[in-house]
RNA sequence: GCUCGCGUGGUGUAGCCAGGUCCAUCAUUACGGGUUUUCAUCCCGUCGACCCGGGUUCGAAUCCCGGCGCGAGCACCA
């Protein structure tokens, strides 16, 4: 057959459905340096997690090496919050798994940026712009060389040591790289590299930089050099950095450096959650609209943590959409699933009885039961039930009918306050309800979201001495998370409501 | 406006570069059924898609052209 048509095996070949990631373009395993580079103006929030598992997953399938660089360069627009630092790197950890195998900090590395531009001005493809953007931006629509232009490489170095010892105000002076004004891409003309800021002002919130420096590099410049020093081989990015990416291509072209490789992922939103920035987000946490970065409420990893989401759904989450470049929208219910995938396994079951009503017990019963702490897995135990005061709580919305099954253990007649005890054994088709035995439950609260909003409702627990952070499932109900001050949280929202 | 990118079931996704075994993959959702002393897990099944119009070709989801739709960039933000 190989002989006959080789051509249609090669085919078949090619067609089978690919496992993972697709392979990186010019990769060598051990020799790729990726990165994640977010801004510290607030903890890392449910799109960062793709810059993480994306980059972070291929470390791992190359053996290459992750960085993570914070890009802390502006000091007004987005000012950095100093706890992100510290938090980014918790929530880094978590969410990876491991550490980055390398920390840089933008900010420690001001002289870098500053030698490049020496070199870049000296080298005549960069110069001091001292129009304002109103100025530049007519040459930029008009396709015209703006005055600054032409001066001299000396005439450049003059005006840049002129910034540097703060003879300029913010907004009168800018080093620009030379491209080319007629570039059809506008965003590529003569694209800004470094400009002034008033960190006297605004200072830098890390207080080993705070107001040291004024000249600051932007993004594009920033980026550019600092790939090249950390010997970034592969750039995965949100395609918002496209024009970035052909921006940095030019100053790396003028440098004589060769640029990365590079991939792009689509915008992400969720159904759920429609738009956010981390910008508005800390505006509404200072003003305390919120309860802290890990309110439930929030799309922050801190938040999604508390929730009872496991990294390892994250992760599969974010796979599962790889890099395409659509612009996309997913339900939380699709990281619903892949958190339940990873969690029924080692959930212990517990009971919550909703507005618990209080009937008595009449009949044979033993004065105590066992029931399994997983339906799924016996060497997680057993849980032991007195049922020494005769007394159990039932869930108001499950007294519909009067005959029921109390779960594991056996079958009753409703009267009044009176549960009469029927078989133990199921012999009939009779609906099968939780219920505690008041002896051993204690009251709880059982919170939710829903539409942006926290609710409750009061129960009974079944008692328990699980820590904070455990997730159970509670029976019939849905997975949760135990709380640090002893409330339930529900998982995966909703449910819960019907007694509300 | 200029520039760039993207359009596969309800939602995602594979396939597209190297056209045929694609009456299109997998997952999720919804619905139905089975297992189960949970409305969980697990298992089975059903519904459901190649943006539109031309062209090339024996053959187009795949290549070409044109349209339409959506998104992003054109910041002295990242």
């Amino acid at each position: 057959m190989a002989n006959e048509a080789p051509e249609l095996l090669q085919k078949r070949e090619v067609k089978v459905r690919r496992e993972g990631l697709p392979d990186l373009e010019n990769a060598e395993h051990g020799k790729v340096v990726l990165r994640f580079a977010p801004n510290p103006n607030g903890p890392l929030s449910f799109g960062h997690a793709r810059g993480l598992v994306i980059n972070s997953t291929y470390r791992e399938k190359y053996d290459g090496t992750f960085i993570l660089r914070f890009d802390d360069t502006d000091t007004k627009v987005k000012p950095p919050m100093l706890d992100a630092y510290r938090s980014i790197e918790e929530e880094t950890e978590w969410l990876i798994g491991r550490k980055p195998d390398r920390v840089v900090i933008a900010s420690d590395r001001i002289e870098e940026y500053y030698q490049h531009a020496m070199q870049m001005l000296e080298g005549g493809f960069g110069y001091v712009c001292r129009c304002s953007a109103e100025e530049f931006k007519v040459h930029r629509v008009g396709m015209t060389i703006c005055p600054c232009r032409g001066q001299s490489n000396e005439d450049n170095v003059v005006l840049w040591n002129s910034m540097l010892k703060g003879v300029f105000k913010p907004g009168d002076a800018v080093v620009r790289v030379k491209t080319d004004m007629t570039l059809k891409n506008p965003a590529l003309r003569d694209w800004p590299a470094l400009r002034l800021q008033d960190t006297k002002a605004h200072p830098h919130p890390r207080p080993s930089v705070a107001s040291n420096y004024i000249v600051w590099p932007l993004l594009d410049f920033q980026s550019a050099v600092e790939d090249h020093l950390q010997g970034v081989t592969h750039i995965i990015r949100g395609k918002d950095l496209m024009d970035s990416t052909r921006k940095q291509k030019l100053l790396y072209e003028h440098f004589g450096w060769s640029y990365p490789e590079t991939m792009y992922w689509g915008r992400v939103k969720v159904h759920e959650w429609g738009g956010f920035s981390t910008s508005q987000m800390r505006k509404d946490v200072e003003a305390e609209l919120y309860d802290g970065w890990s309110d439930p409420r929030l799309p922050t990893l801190q938040a999604l943590k508390m929730r009872g989401i496991d990294s390892k759904a994250l992760r599969s989450f974010w796979l599962e959409l790889g890099i395409t470049q659509k612009d996309i929208s997913v339900p939380l219910a699709t990281l619903y699933s892949h958190n339940t995938k990873v969690v029924d396994g080692t959930a212990p079951r517990l009971t919550f009885v909703r507005h618990p009503i209080t009937f008595t017990l009449e009949g044979e019963a033993p004065s105590e039961i066992s029931l399994p702490v997983h339906p799924n897995d016996a060497s997680m135990g057993v849980r032991t039930w007195s049922l020494g005061s005769k007394e159990i709580l039932l869930e108001g919305e499950d007294l519909e009918k009067m005959d029921l099954r109390l779960k594991e253990f056996a079958d009753v007649a409703l009267n009044d306050t009176i549960a009469s005890m029927g078989s133990m054994e199921r012999n009939d088709k009779r609906p099968i309800v939780h219920w505690l035995s008041s002896d051993q439950c204690r009251e709880c609260i059982l919170r939710y979201t829903k539409d942006n909003e926290i609710h409750h409702v009061n129960g009974q627990v079944e008692t328990h001495a699980y820590t904070a952070g455990t997730i159970v499932q509670l029976e019939r109900i849905g997975y949760a998370r135990v709380m640090e001050d002893d409330s339930l949280l529900l998982c995966h929202e909703d449910h819960g409501e019907e007694n509300a």
